[in-house]
DNA sequence: CACAGTGCTGCACACGTTAACAATGTGTAT
DNA sequence: ATACACATTGTTAACGTGTGCAGCACTGTG
């Protein structure tokens, strides 16, 4: 059907070993006949049969970027900072396979002969079975987003807690003391990397936190909305909230705004993500930046290094967040 | 270093043969026989070594999800939204690979070995060569999205024009009629399709078209913002706004509100797509869903069962388009 | 002239799986 | 007893590629 480097051998007049070696720029070869034999191939069209590369070189060329799920509580944009930023790393010669993690029913099919690496960009903690999997395996393992227990992988997460201490800071600092939260999809590590950093800043200023102003969200925009809607029944409404994504923010503001109440003037709202839709809300939203786009680029940069050459530092690095001040969030007026 | 059949074979005593067939469930083998054989791969924890069984079945195993570009142009809706609908579908057996179809420099490792079937996300015409290359090469192939001419493929694509019509012909049932347009990026094919859509139903209600009420832009937020500031410093105002995709219309939104105009009050703004975040914005979107998932579920079904069959119609499929009414659109008062 | 070295090429096998064909044993009809 | 069908298993080759080792021709050296 297809070419193969033996009828390139039969018409090069060579043996298929010949032809192997040229194609591979092997020094054994002479150069003529390696310039020859190359011709003849570009000319035939010929494309080399990765199925037995694969198997003969015990190389799949697959990588594999897997998520917690696809179905909820990964957001649109999450997945696409992750994909940009990893896609942008990739050589030529990688496939990139995407997947959801609670899609699979068995782990079967990952194994070291499919992929030569695996980029979790774990949300859940639920993945952590997977992880110790594929690690127990050897595959090559880089975990992303959410700070692993036990097992010794590479690991690149964002500061959340800092993230989410320093905009807290920022809402006690515009005058805030009654400052709600609306909280993130429950098992998620971020979630209480989220919460801790609330709970510190509410802390380190001296402020008595309320139980009731401690909401469940879901990390989706319906979560925030709801969330918001329970706030806006207490007797004693907060000034200030903090929703732990953008997502629910927006889901926030809209319970807000349908209620007749202002953003920022009745209530302020802060975010967390800054989400590429963030700075073009109305109001726009103060936030956090988390930096995905950032993390999958390195985290697949550190990836490929090691599968060449194997080695390399098996350690935690923690990303910066970063507090961004737009207009959702404005000075309590005494 | 893994365990094969051969491991296994040696073990039960029987060739390897027998234990490829019993794994592969053939009427060939006793019962019994397949049943030990069996339990011995399970208790080894065998796993088949898919690079093998690609190169002797002819068969990959890898799906490939392609889209136009995944830098620009593609927003993060979109993306997901297709991602979802064919992971939806996709069988255990099969590895989706995720690309964006300009990283490609040269298409040499798209070919039938390598995927056993492609769906091509298409949002531009210059997708065009590619998707005759893989048509050329006879890979099954789903085209969706975009319509695509002179290749002979199945091909699933959202009613634009009909869509763009439709909600232009809202806004003018609403007494508008200095309507202007916020165009797509171009030589994207949908951005025709839109435009079309809105000169079909200026001219079917007998509405003079002004030059300066067709902005361009390019899909993303930012672009929305331009266009709109430029339209805003227009002499004659437009009194509403069809921007070709959702992400322009927020931009246009902001850059409406920053000028301390109100929507839906002073300027109307219609969109297109329903992205998840429409409903939640203020104002809620007035749009026209697309209904990708279902689109890209409907085509990974369609490729599955080709791949399968090696049987269906190759033809075009429309998708309704549909009117979503909320609150960015105002009548005219008089 | 013998020998070692060098530069290039081919033979034969390996990777792990499937499948065409052969071989074996068992029962059944003639 | 013989032939024949049938059920089950084994032998062998094949898929397309890479590689250890052997072999060839030629060159330079003593």
């Amino acid at each position: 059907m297809s070419v193969t480097i033996k009828d390139i051998a039969k018409l090069a007049n060579v043996s298929h070993t010949t032809v192997s070696r040229a194609l591979n720029d092997s020094p054994l070869i002479n150069q003529e006949t390696k310039e020859r034999i190359r011709q003849l191939a570009m000319h035939l069209n010929y494309t080399p049969n990765y199925n037995a590369k694969s198997l003969v070189l015990d190389r799949s060329y697959n990588l594999g970027l897997f998520f917690s799920t696809l179905h909820t509580g990964t957001s649109a944009g999450f997945l696409y900072e992750s994909l940009k930023g990893v896609n942008h790393v990739i050589k030529d010669e990688y496939n990139l396979i995407v997947r959801g993690i609670d899609d699979y029913r068995s782990y079967h099919k990952v194994n070291r002969k499919s992929y030569d690496g695996i980029i979790v960009m774990s949300q859940s903690s639920a993945d952590q079975e997977f992880i110790e999997y594929a690690a127990g395996l050897e595959i090559p393992l880089v975990v992303l987003n959410r700070e692993v227990e036990n097992v010794q992988v590479m690991n690149y997460i964002p500061d959340d807690q800092r993230g989410a201490c320093r905009i807290v800071e920022h809402l006690i600092a515009q005058g805030h003391r009654d400052i709600a939260i609306i909280e993130g999809k429950q098992n998620f590590k971020s979630t209480q990397a989220r919460l801790d950093g609330y709970v510190e800043a509410m802390i380190r200023h001296d402020i008595p936190q309320r139980e009731e102003y401690r909401v469940q969200g879901n990390y989706d925009l319906e979560s925030g909305h709801a969330a918001m809607t329970r706030l806006l029944q207490l007797d004693h409404r907060p000034t200030a909230v903090f929703c732990c994504n953008d997502d629910m923010a927006l889901g926030a503001i809209k319970a807000i705004t349908e209620r007749r109440l202002s953003v920022p003037g009745d209530i302020s709202v802060a975010g967390f993500d800054d989400h590429v839709f963030s700075a073009f809300m109305t109001p726009a939203l103060t936030t956090v930046r988390r930096p995905i786009e950032e993390i999958s680029r390195e985290g697949a940069a550190q990836l490929l290094s090691f599968i060449e050459t194997k080695q390399v530092e098996k350690s935690k690095v923690l990303f910066h967040t970063e507090l961004v001040i737009r207009d959702s969030v404005q000075p309590i007026i005494r």
